[in-house]
DNA sequence: CTGTTAGCGCGTTCAA
DNA sequence: TTGAACGCGCTAACAG
């Protein structure tokens, strides 16, 4: 265990001076080709690396960006960080992880611990039931841009990439008519939360373009839970209007949707079919899976939000003080479990 | 967009000098009360926070542990990862993060890049096809510790956590052969692979437990893909011996495994039954899951990882310069899947 | 109780 | 072509 060397130690070494040596490794023109040879052999020699950390004082940059997600095990999420990490490590940029666990309180000490580090920017997926934005807000004045994704919060001014689940939900349900159901329930998610607002916008625009009216009670409302997610079934299944097909939250939940009606005997596709959103790989290996669900290319998501958030840093550095936003929306789409 | 304030600043208006208010900002007991308040009273004032990049600097330690993992997307990792930042943040570490995508090179680059930032120290899932150790011998000479988990290198005097595997075979094997199975064959992974090692091990401990003799043939090395995989049971099903249970690799390939049975025309659990490892909660929503798994606790490998790597950290604090290498094993479980 | 000073490793003027 | 000197923000040893 030695200490690092330094480019003092080598100047030393050398006899001569610091700022030679730190030329003389930074290829500067106006070091002699000998002395070049001779610091970047001694170095190698050493086995000299710089201390980034310094590095990282002095230019006040840290070519880390930081990402903030609700959970980490979440299929979606890693498939979200694995783009993020690809993108950023593409640009000799490194990703600096934190989880709030859906949680207000850990989400703010996430963003505190982020700004300590310095971080040149953030990557952000809000907490379900973040409602205080301060701590968004509070960045702006610390000069460290935010590109929210997928889940964005209700902000005006802010850089965000997103799937169009409106779109997507509209693609579900036309589907789902163009197959000849009339009843279409809906099991959404927290009415609050903006993901559960696009997918009921959705719904209801394809009813209209269909010109079919709109029935409140067969959109339920959930917790998302296994219990609430069956409870939501029981209330669409004693409608007097029974549903023929159910468009569910997520691939997660419609498991247990599916898992319910199976319960009461109901042939899934045939008494009741399911879609739903994500499009997860583990729909396919499902014994039942639904008949087709929304793609939201987290992946790419992660990729474009990471793309976004360094163009933001560039236009930075260029001084370019500039109040464009970013709102990148990429389609959703509408994939067909292929038998 | 304005500067961020620094205890110079704070100094200045308050016309004290900058260690005055350093060390009242850290309630330094030698510092008048009056003078305290006056520092902590601006310094929320100006909404002043420490430069961490300075205090990382100047104190050699970041604070920040780098995790490399092959890759993100796949659940035992994020599960991992997962573990790994709530041990994290729990003692006031960050993660940096980096995805090897199972390349040596990649790896080889993450591992640089942790370097230049500094971490404290690192927490490695090695690179499937990794044959050279340099890059991690390396890390010695930098006085960065290492903990590996899950993929370890067969290397001396490093510290690991890793899910003993053999007796999760055992397991599987003993519970087959209990179900009356008296032909089990094995798809396993890459030869060389420790995992593939431990495995083989442990299925012919249980044989020899049961005195049972060991039939080589009944092994298929596998290369994990799709093809690889049929491949490898177009080969145990062709044997004179044929298996009526398989052991295979993962919970990924088993259903591939599977799929390929199906197509043949087998009855699942009837013709043939297979056993396999992960324990995905994807194997409980699927159609034709395989009849038990083996348990490895991703979740947990990665907390025990973390703190065994926070304690390494805090012994060299200690400056014990210590020989001792932390092994540690957890004791994988075989679940059965049941109905 | 408080101020002065040095130094962490590096890039960068300014001067020679 | 090279060197000396400074500063980034902070902590800590030393000096009052």
């Amino acid at each position: 265990m030695q200490k690092q060397p330094t480019i003092k130690e080598i100047a030393k070494k050398l006899n001569i001076s610091i700022s030679t040596v730190s030329r003389a490794l930074h290829d500067h023109p106006s070091i002699g080709l000998r002395t070049k040879m001779r610091v970047k052999e001694l170095a190698r020699e050493l086995d000299y690396e710089p201390n980034q950390t310094a590095i990282f004082f002095q230019q006040g940059k840290t070519f880390t960006i930081g990402v903030i997600l609700p959970q980490l095990s979440e299929a979606f999420f890693s498939a979200a960080i694995s783009g993020i990490e690809d993108a950023a490590a593409k640009k000799n940029y490194t990703v600096l992880l934190g989880q709030s666990h859906d949680s207000e309180e850990r989400e703010k000490r996430i963003v505190e611990t982020m700004k300590k580090h310095r971080v040149d920017g953030l990557l952000i997926s809000i907490a379900k039931n973040t409602e205080n934005y301060d701590h968004f807000t509070n960045l702006k004045k610390y000069n460290i841009p935010v590109v929210f994704f997928d889940r964005i919060p209700k902000m005006e001014s802010i850089h965000y990439v997103a799937c169009n689940m409106e779109s997507g939900t509209v693609q579900a349900v036309s589907f789902l008519l163009e197959k000849g159901h009339r009843v279409i329930g809906m099991i959404n998610g927290p009415e609050k939360l903006p993901a559960s607002i696009d997918r009921l916008d959705g719904y209801i625009k394809a009813l209209k373009k269909h010109r079919l009216k709109y029935d409140p009670n067969l959109i339920v409302s959930s917790d998302l839970t296994k219990e609430g997610i069956e409870e939501a079934m029981r209330n669409l299944l004693s409608q007097r209007r029974k549903p023929t097909a159910i468009v569910v939250f997520n691939d997660y939940v419609v498991l247990d949707a599916i898992q319910y009606a199976r319960k009461l005997k109901l042939k899934i596709n045939k008494d009741i079919t399911f879609v739903s959103y994500a499009n997860l790989p583990l729909s396919h290996y499902t014994a039942y899976p639904p008949l087709a669900s929304v793609e939201q290319f987290p992946y790419v998501q992660g990729q474009k939000a990471t793309e976004t958030l360094l163009e933001v840093l560039d236009r930075k550095k260029d001084e370019q003080e500039s109040n464009t936003y970013y709102r990148i929306i990429l389609e959703s789409q509408l994939m067909v479990n292929e038998k």
